[in-house]
DNA sequence: GTCTTGCCGTACGTAGGCGTATGGGGTACA
DNA sequence: TGTACCCCATACGCCTACGTACGGCAAGAC
């Protein structure tokens, strides 16, 4: 079960580290929901009981808090290295959508800390994070050369087309295209967002591996 | 507390109708989620206890099913309206939108059911809303004079905007425009969205009351 | 006036989840 | 070898929520 009781197999830790439980907590509310962050059950899952958890952790809201962080900093770090890998905006807007059909369990933890924002410290982090990804989607529209309020427009639809898809994605997977069709519908997607893309311009298959979802 | 010992205040009846409950239902999955479904919760809401529950309902699930037909059937007859109440194609997306920033209730709706798709009585029916709403949506670009194909692809598209913008309006209120701003970006989201729309040749103030969001 | 029926209150059992108290085993280090 | 410390197991109390059993009351039927 990841614990044997005397040697942890996948780290070659001996004990669990409150970073394990962290990621322990990511799964399962991608999962789940934030609901699903139950102390016992998350124990269960590491192969230990709840005596470990309240070693590492005050409470379930310490716990929820580190979860917080963690996904945060993350989504922060792959932003920056979303803006170093391309310098060309286009490119940038580009590949932010390409790579949504990527990453499936960030799209996951987005919507279920965006449901749970009720509590004020999961919307407090999830504001920032909506916050930071649109200042980004500006700067990218800004860099283009659009006005600041044109921008400001184009960043909001832009960032709403991906919220959206990340549902639908979801949802209802099977209206996403997939195969040489999702290549039809980027392009589609691209020459709505982005002013002056032109299509026929563009490489037949751009590099597939972009793992910088957020 | 809405029931006095011997007579409902708001509907002159004297006891509670399954109708009651499942409309107390919605209101609590709105505000807090399906989770927030909680049978004594609700009794407490309604002024009663939980022996008036478990008369009209066998169980919980019982409940969430009925709020779940109640929904679906509501979205049928807005859907149905929407489509006898406009049309021209054009001015049917437009309203669409326009609506989105209306019944709040309505998206919350939306956004609690979708995350609670683990569920297999919430995941069908939450499927069966999106085929019925992209299939309406696809036949009012094919009323436009588009080809089956690139009627699915805008059709995608403008309701991955409807949803994203859902997102937002609860996520980050403050980047969704407001007052005469938002009639702006209205315009600028049905150029993008609706094939040959031109801004100049709308009046400047649509109908404000659009109650058909669904 | 009694009897039935519809609707609800009350009390109880059960399960799960949080948090605490306390003990114990293993490891490092002396 | 012994000891201190890190990490975890166990057992318990508490609360909440579901579901059940049963009793009660008001109103119409007869």
């Amino acid at each position: 079960m990841g614990y044997n009781g005397t040697m942890n197999v996948e780290s070659g830790r001996r004990t669990l580290t409150a970073d394990h439980w962290a990621d322990a907590a990511l799964d399962a509310i991608a999962e789940g929901g934030v609901e699903a962050l139950a102390v016992e059950r998350l124990a269960r899952g590491l192969g230990v009981t709840k005596g470990s958890f309240y070693w590492h952790f005050d409470n379930r809201n310490a716990l929820l808090e580190a979860a917080l962080r963690r996904w945060e900093r993350q989504q922060t770090e792959e932003v920056i290295a979303r803006a170093e890998l391309e310098r060309d905006a286009h490119a940038r807007i580009d590949r932010l959508f390409r790579s949504a059909d990527g990453s499936k369990r960030a799209g996951q933890l987005y919507l279920a800390f965006a449901v749970a924002a009720n509590d004020p410290l999961v919307g407090s982090v999830v504001r920032r994070v909506n916050q930071r990804r649109i200042g980004f989607m500006v700067s990218s529209y800004v860099a283009m050369g659009l006005g600041a309020e044109e921008a400001r427009q184009r960043a909001v639809l832009a960032y709403s087309v991906y919220l959206g898809t990340l549902q639908l994605r979801r949802d209802a997977p099977e209206l996403i295209p997939t195969g040489p069709e999702f290549n039809d519908y980027m392009n589609y997607i691209s020459e709505v967002l982005i002013p002056g893309f032109d299509a026929d311009h563009r490489p037949a298959s751009p590099p597939p591996s972009g793992r910088l979802d957020p």
